[in-house]
DNA sequence: CACTTATGTTAGGAAGGTTTACATATTCGT
DNA sequence: ACGAATATGTAAACCTTCCTAACATAAGTG
């Protein structure tokens, strides 16, 4: 027997998000999603009228004028315009995102010799940029630090700013918690809450290669799933998987520097040998080549430390179909030969078939990945867009 | 300057779902979304009254009333007569899904000789099931195969079919394309398509270890994050991560089998050497085990392909920060010393401090994972439960 | 036997979206 | 030049979904 359930509504959701749905849903977080489907048209494509946002989102004209009503009412679109095209039928007035309306304060603590911070534009441009030695202080002198920077960087901005977004080395909890960052003498510290407390305005403090991982996805070329590497003091990863981030069970995704890749390898500072930062965390690499005498002598070096990152990543690759690795760090470091010699190690240890388009490469956006990945952020936070 | 914004409304979107928005939200979607509410409280807890449902929810109890009397007509919840406890007030009527009122194919085609399936009941019980051998048939006489085994399982339903899931071997497209199943000999073969234009209603077609990593969502103990290892003729993966599937760029996520563990190793049949297939996979480990002479010559093999497995693993737990993973397979294989030889060499290859839960187990769910997997599918593609 | 507690329903309203119709503004075709 | 065609944006009326407020129901409590 097969029966008829002609009459049963079934949901058809698509197979790939199974997640059992969390909270309740009203006409209101349905309107606040087709705000963001308006904004987000308008961040990343600029310069549409109504008429384009309805075609777009799907929602009717009527729709999208009332939305367009209320974001120019809140002070973030503007009219600008009529379109110059020479058609029949009314011009259409164009609407845009005011890209100056808003200002965001991006704060980078990963570098371990100083905190750096910006204050940017809605489309992640720096605008200014303050840069406090750190002076070997930590834990609440540390904190005090990251204060007065982000004061200094409020004094700084020029119109009403959107939020603050946070790039910290260590373990970051979803409500931006420092569980543990070694170098800051940092645990447990409540970071984004006593920004919030001190500032009063909306606050995001994650892991920094998380957060470059989002700068790569709003202002890079990345596609939805990738793997950052970020290489520096120490070497730590970020992960867009399906197009979200991926933060782990205990928040700790990412942390490859300490996986072992051979174990006849250096001592490292955590008591294992052979973790990947003994051969490829900035400080390990610059004396590795300090005592390098020739050009040639150096790029053995550089290849060995590549291998040594496929070695790590192949598994990674193979286990999560990776498309695209992104490195990110000193450019006279990663520069060079590492990429290819990683790329070969990579392919030469996975099925050609599954990745046939993987695609390593240096990150375009330089030293400013995480501070705009923190703007990104804020971004995302506050308007939805990305 | 730091401005007024009071007036512009953020978002507030819980980070970690950093996602652009896709589609339109209309007041029905935001509808089938509570509705799926009321049903995944059902189905998990039971026995609940309106008012249970309301609190639960976060609905009110008007707005839950309506939904259940739309249940109820549908033919999907039954009211189960009044709570027995003695307490002031008038007594609650309890609701269950009616957990008869429909049934469920599920469908294993990853063994090597035989199709099996089942009918199985919502809670995930099987009721009846068929094996079909598979004599060595493959492309077109293998889908021919299919579509009698589920023929048969239709005739032997006693409930009208929720749907049809299917766990295939190979790489399979979201839309149920099998791409590549070199066992089947098949390529672009669309599975679900072809089963939906023969028997006219739901079906979902997956790799049978992204399926097998549904049912220990839906009917084991797993938590949310983890990777499940499938070993049989070949060694494949399912990821879940942050409760939902993870398929990857290509859809070839969880193919491990192929990853390079020790270029020393023994040759591969994909050409390459040392994959962890060489030491894993049931054919390899059997013809391994049978030189061996002694009990401890068979240990000795398997804590070296244990030790294998945790090489390959050690960098995915470390980059996804897993706390879990699950062994499916041949219990004669799996349920030895493996396990314990895997588990210690990823903690020594991996940091303690973010892995100080890892759990490596065998499944509970036995031979049946699969089948089981399927119906957790269509249990959620069609009523929003898992 | 009135009072309290709790469940479930009825009635009315607010919010978000749609359809339908229309005012507006421009080009196209003769 | 002028009606027809095309396209944008708004106004009015309506549907869906949820809410709040009030109430009927059915038990225990003092």
């Amino acid at each position: 027997m097969t029966g008829d359930n002609s009459q049963l509504r079934t949901l058809g959701l698509p197979f790939g998000r199974i997640l059992r749905p969390s909270s309740k849903v009203l006409p209101e977080h349905a309107r606040m999603h087709n705000r963001a489907l308006v904004l987000q048209m308008l961040y990343t494509e600029g310069g549409q009228s109504r008429a384009d946002l309805a075609r777009g989102t799907g929602l009717t004209r009527v729709t999208i004028s009332e939305l367009v009503a209320g974001l120019v009412a809140e002070g973030l679109v503007v009219e600008t315009g009529q379109r110059g095209e020479v058609r029949p039928g009314k011009p259409a007035t164009l609407l845009d995102i005011d890209r100056g309306a808003f200002q965001i304060v991006g704060v980078d603590l990963s570098d371990h010799r100083s905190f750096r911070g910006a204050v940017l534009d809605l489309d992640g441009r720096i605008l200014s940029d303050i840069d406090l030695p750190l002076d070997m202080q930590a834990g609440e002198a540390a904190v005090d630090l990251v204060l007065s920077l982000v004061q200094g960087l409020l004094d700084l901005a020029t119109a009403p700013v959107l939020g603050i977004g946070i790039g910290s080395p260590g373990i970051v909890d979803l409500g931006g918690v420092v569980l543990s960052a070694p170098n800051l003498g940092w645990t447990g510290v409540a970071l984004q809450e006593r920004l919030v407390e001190r500032f009063g305005r909306p606050v995001i403090v994650a892991n920094d290669a998380n957060v470059a991982v989002l700068a790569e996805h709003s202002f890079g070329e990345a596609r939805a799933d990738f793997l950052l590497v970020k290489v520096g003091h120490g070497v730590g990863a970020g992960l867009l998987l399906a197009g979200a981030p991926y933060f782990g069970a205990g928040f700790a995704a990412g942390e490859i520097g300490h996986v072992v890749v051979r174990q006849t390898g250096d001592l490292c500072a955590c008591g294992k040998s052979g973790c990947l930062e003994t051969w490829l965390a900035a400080p390990h690499l610059e004396a590795a080549l300090a005592t390098a005498a020739t050009p040639e002598g150096r790029d053995a070096i550089l290849t060995e430390a590549g291998h040594q990152l496929g070695v790590a990543l192949a598994p990674v690759v193979g286990a999560l179909n990776l498309s695209e690795i992104i490195l990110s760090g000193p450019a006279h470091l990663l520069g060079g030969v590492i990429v290819a010699s990683a790329s070969d190690t990579i392919r030469a240890r996975t099925v050609a078939e599954f990745h046939g388009d993987l695609r390593l490469r240096l990150t375009d956006l330089g030293e400013d990945i995480v501070v705009r990945g923190a703007a990104a952020m804020v971004l995302f936070r506050e308007l939805g867009v990305s």
